[in-house]
DNA sequence: GCCAACGTTGGC
DNA sequence: GCCAACGTTGGC
């Protein structure tokens, strides 16, 4: 089992949208970076466990735990016009961009936050912490995993 | 709101 | 295949 880590803005998609969708279940749709995609491709299995981090707010962090309940598949809004995450290259037989679904697993009393993770022995290595990374999905090593988890408290 | 860092695009 | 220009990300 891998881990990862989830970003994602808390005005467009945060972690409270998640924890109320039918089964706390949704796709991680709207990915439209290689290197993400090919994580959600390539090494996401179920059962895999992740981490929630808001991005692009007052106060950037990690604030909760999901779990991947089902492998990529085609991103549908690629092909959808009306979205914004249309993409005219994509086409039906070559999906171009993939989804996976996600389940809420947990969520923190308190946010964990990108300041507190940078101080943090042993997270130096994370790409979150490292200046200008934009990834918006990261692997998570199982130390890294733990480390943090011992920094959160379950709400 | 600013702006540095980044990934992608497209002309050549 | 290079690289400048562009649009986006995301911390601050």
């Amino acid at each position: 089992m891998r881990h990862w880590l989830f970003k994602s803005e808390p005005d467009v998609f945060g972690i409270d949208h998640l924890a109320a969708c039918p089964d706390g279940t949704d796709s991680w749709d709207g990915i439209r970076n290689y290197q993400a995609r090919n994580f959600m491709r390539d090494d996401m299995k179920v059962g895999d466990r992740g981490f929630f981090y808001h991005s692009n707010t007052k106060v950037p962090g990690i604030v909760g735990t999901v779990e991947i309940v089902r492998e990529a598949y085609p991103d549908h809004t690629a092909l959808d016009p009306t979205s914004n995450y249309f993409d005219p290259k994509a086409k039906p037989d070559v999906p171009r961009w993939v989804m996976v679904d996600v389940a809420f697993r947990s969520r923190y009393a308190e946010v964990i936050p990108l300041a507190i993770l940078r101080e943090t022995k042993g997270l130096e290595a994370m790409p979150l912490v490292q200046k200008g990374s934009r990834l918006s999905i990261n692997p998570v090593s199982k130390a890294e995993w733990k480390i943090i988890e011992k920094l959160a408290t379950v709400a």
